[in-house]
This record gives structure tokens, sequence and C-alpha cells, in this order.
DNA sequence: CTTATGTGA
DNA sequence: GCGATCACATAAG
């Protein structure tokens, strides 16, 4: 009792210390709805009985308040959770009030003029998709479709040599993407309706969903520390970590003879702009994941891609892959490359990577088996992070972020196998999301603590931070982003060392979707007189 | 492959 | 009419 008071006194101070993040600590997979199942929960000591079922709630005594709150704080001293738990989670809640209280801006007119546009293609594209079923249907719904598709139009029995995807629960005939994709050369209404998706998409969530988050002329998600098991944050109200990246081509009908149809590019990210007089500056870690891979592996191949001088990875692997040179690859391209790599790492079959890949799955187990082999010791790392997991029942990041995962343990192949990728992919993800959280703390405090410095933190898209910076101060709160970033392959004082670099790119503009890279002098920012 | 949130049926 | 569930989209790695 006496090391609780103790360490809750030299932490607390004047700080808060959250019981639910506490909970969510301890285990990261259960969502206490409220305080009161949290108080109940936890009230008779570990995390396991559900004394009280959780239902109608009972008024509880005080005294079962701060039992059930020591009790918390006791298991997260004896779980190595404490540093965790003070010197960064309680560290990042002023960091996101500060977020939250922060409004970025938004181009109101210009959504609403995008947002009728887009319902004008909508209706073509259902018209379209109409004549080409040769019967009118619900265009947006996957069950009506799924008829259209394989009751009336039999389009699976036309290709019985490429296997289509079912759907996840119900083991029906999938009109996802990736099937659409198989369709597409056997009949016109595939395509047709993945323009539709693609449009409805854009207009339903990223335009008119944005625009009920407009207050007056700006929005404010609200972020969550609690609900992502890997540590990450999330947002909602905007999803502001959801928007797309890449713009999208429309076609506009002509009316006018002899014009070419005209081109429209809608863009949401560009629609956030900052204030007079301001200027967004985003930094992001390049291939954070891929860089504590090759930490946590120690794969020399690996290691040698990011301590050799050398082009972007995943630029270079596209380009490799595609026999193409670096020069002609379009931005796509990357995020293809980057989306396999992943995909290979955390474990994919050869049937979801072959839909990634667009060929067979004989050649894309061909494919993981040769990427596998060249870097090995990423094998090795997922064997002893499962053995590990087997026999204490949980995993743990660089800095002692834990995930239990009883499945590991489970008799049922499949529910094992997922508790194994989930295993191997918390040490990676929970590693970075560590890594960003330090970050923002670390930039947050040097801000509040200068008496020159007026930046705003905007936003974390979960590897990239988006701030608000005045004209005059750009390039000089760039470089001090840069390095404090950079500065994090050490951390002595949680015995963190990177086996190799992390590399920060920053970029400014004056909207979010129209950003240009900064190139800094790679020496330090001068330090003020 | 994992982690999220949003929309529509 | 409301909430849960499903399918499908977007993002990040
Ligand atoms: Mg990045």
């Amino acid at each position: 009792m006496v090391v609780i008071v103790s360490a809750v006194l030299t932490v607390a101070q004047c700080r808060i210390l959250d019981p639910q993040i506490a909970a969510w600590l301890l285990d990261p997979a259960d969502n206490a709805s409220c305080f009161q199942d949290l108080v109940t929960k936890h009230y008779g000591r570990p995390a396991e009985p559900p004394a009280q079922p959780l239902g109608p709630r009972k008024p509880l005594p005080q005294s079962s308040l701060v039992s059930s709150s020591l009790c918390l704080l006791y298991q997260l001293m004896t779980q190595g959770l404490w540093e965790l738990f003070s010197s960064m989670e309680l560290s990042m809640i002023p960091v996101l009030a500060a977020m939250e209280s922060h409004r970025i801006h938004v181009d109101k007119e210009a959504l609403k003029r995008t947002s009728e546009m887009l319902g004008v293609k909508l209706k073509q594209l259902e018209q379209e998709a109409h004549k080409a079923a040769g019967q009118q249907f619900l265009v947006s719904s996957s069950t009506q479709l799924r008829l259209v598709l394989f009751e009336k139009l039999r389009l699976q029995e036309r290709c019985e040599n490429r296997k289509l995807p079912k759907t996840m629960l119900k083991q029906q005939q999938s009109t996802s993407e990736a099937a659409l994709l198989q369709l597409q050369d056997l009949h016109p209404l595939p395509k047709i309706i993945l323009e539709y998706r693609q449009v409805h998409k854009m207009k339903s969530t990223f335009v008119d969903g944005i625009l009920s988050c407009v207050k007056k002329t700006y929005i404010s998600s609200t972020w969550n520390q609690t609900s992502a098991v890997s540590g990450r944050l999330s947002a909602k109200q905007p999803n502001f970590q959801a928007l797309p990246r890449q713009p999208v081509q429309i076609s506009k009908k002509q009316y006018v003879q002899g014009k070419d149809a005209e081109l429209v590019t809608v863009h949401p990210r560009d629609m956030f702009i900052p204030r007079e007089g301001w200027t967004f500056l985003a930094a992001d870690f390049c291939q954070v994941e891929l860089r504590l891979l090759a930490h946590l592996t120690s794969d020399p191949e690996l290691l040698r891609l990011f301590l050799d001088p050398g082009p972007d990875v995943f630029t270079m692997l596209a380009s490799q892959w595609k026999g193409v040179p670096e020069q002609q690859l379009e931005p796509e391209d990357r995020e293809h490359a980057k989306r396999i790599v992943y995909s290979m790492v955390y474990g994919a079959g050869r049937e979801r990577l072959s839909g990634i890949l667009g060929v067979s799955a004989e050649q894309a187990s061909q494919f993981v088996d040769s990427f596998l082999q060249r870097y090995k010791e990423v094998q090795s790392f997922i064997q002893r992070t499962v053995q590990l997991c087997q026999k204490q029942g949980y995993v743990v990041s660089i800095m002692g972020r834990r995930r239990s995962l009883p499945h590991i343990r489970s008799a049922d192949w499949a529910v094992r196998n997922q508790a194994e990728r989930q295993a191997v992919n918390f040490v990676v993800q929970g590693s970075a999301a560590d890594l960003c959280k330090m970050a923002m703390i670390r930039i947050f405090s040097l801000v509040s603590s200068s008496s020159s410095l007026t930046a705003r933190l905007l936003a974390q898209i979960h590897d990239e931070l988006l701030f608000e910076v005045e004209d005059s101060q750009v390039e000089h709160f760039a470089a001090l982003v840069k390095t404090t970033m950079e500065s994090l392959q050490h951390i002595d004082s949680l015995g963190v060392h990177l086996k190799v670099p992390l590399k920060v790119a920053v970029s400014s503009g004056r909207a979010w979707g129209s950003m240009s890279e900064l190139h800094l002098p790679p020496a330090s920012p001068p330090p003020s007189p």
C-alpha cells in the first residue's frame, strides 16, 4: 500500500490517474462501456470474475471506487505497465485535449458543390447499371446485386478456372471489389458497379459525411485513446484518419457537341485548409513498421535496406516487381508495393495475396516464399513471437505495451492462427504506436514551454502529425519536428535503442491534399540566442 | 494480413 | 422507429 501511494504521489502531482486508461492498458481488448462497469469489474482484485453480470446497475459504495482504482494501479505496477501509464498515456491526455480544441477549417462551399455534382454522376451510373443488368434494382444493395450477378446472369459459371471470394460470415458469393474485378471481362455490369461504389463512398462519407460534421466553417474530431487494442489512437466524427489519399477523377457528360468529356478531380483532403497567415505542416515517419521489423528481426537484408543510403524501399520494390524504372512509377504503384509487403509479413494467405497481386494463388505463394527466403530472420521472429505468446499468454511492444491473446492456445486451427497473426502484428504495430505517441508528447512539450512557437497540433494519422504553423515559423518548426521525431531511435530512459535510423519526411502546403516535401539542411535547428 | 470508423441495407 | 448485424468501403502499417 505504501508503495502504491508513493508511486501515485510521485506521478500524480496535479494530474489525473485515469482508471479507464489503466484498465485498457491491463487488457486493451476489454471495452468497459462505462465507469461503473469498470468499477464493478475490478472490484474483487484481478480482472477475471464478472462478479455482477454487468447489466442493470446497483449504486456502489464509495469504498468500492477507491478499492477498484487502487487495484488497477497496483496491477499496473506488478505487470510492468506503470511507466507506460504514467509517462506516456497520462501525458497524452493534455495533448489530445489540445488537439480537440484546435479547429480545422474546411471549404464548405466547395464541399456543397461537389456533393451536387456527385449526386448527378451517381444517377447516371445507376441508369447505366440498370441498362447493363436488363432490370431495375437497388445498386447500393449487395443482396440485390448478388441476385443479379449470380442468379440472373449466372456469371460464376463462366469463370470456373479462377475462384471467386465468398462473404466472411455467411459463405455467400461476394460482390466485393476483388470479386467484381474477376468478373469485369465477362460483363459490363461489374465495372459500372465498381465506379458507382467509388463515387458513392466519396459522396456519402467524404463529402456529405464531412459536411455533417462541419460547425460554422470548421471540424474537430473526437480522439479516442482506448479504442484500439494496438495502442493506436482513433478518430471519429469525422474519422480524420480515413480520408482518401488519392484524388478521384470524375468524367462529366458534356452537352456541347464536339467537345471531350470534362474531367473533374475530387480530392477531399484539399477541402481542409489552414487559417490565413498559417500553413499546414505534416511530419511523417517513413516506413515505420518495416523499420521496426528490421530492428525486431535483426534480419541482415532488411537492416541493409535502411542502413545503406538508397531509394525509398517501397519505390524500389515496386520498380523491381513491375520492371519499370523508378521515375516512371505512379504514387499508386508505391502504395501497391507497400500493401503487398505488409500483407506478406503479417501472414496473408495465398488466396488473399493473389487478389492483391492480381495473379493465381500458386504464383502468389511462390512470391511469398521467395520474399521470406530473402528475409530469413522474419520467419524466425514470427516463430519466436508465437512461441513466447504461447508460453506467457501475451506479447509486448518495445515500450512494454501488452496484449493478452488467450486464443493462442486454442484447439481450433483457424482461431489459433488468427491469434498468431495478431500476436506478430501487435508487436510491430504496437511499437509503432508507442513511437508516434512519444513524438506527440515531446513536440507538444517543446511547443508548450516555448515563448515563441505558436504551432498547433491538428491531427495524428498514425505515423503522421499534422500541424498548423504561422507562415514565418514553418522552416524552423519543420526542422525542430524532424529532429525530435528522428531522435526517438534512442530513448535512454526506456532502454529503447533501435538498430536502424528513423526517417521523417516533412511537407507543407496551403491545403492538406496539396503538400510538397520540404528538403531541410541535415544540421540541427539553430539554437536561439 | 492487422488495426480502426462510416454508410446503407 | 431503433439497435444489432452484415457487407462493403476508406485509412494506417
Ligand atoms: Mg508514413
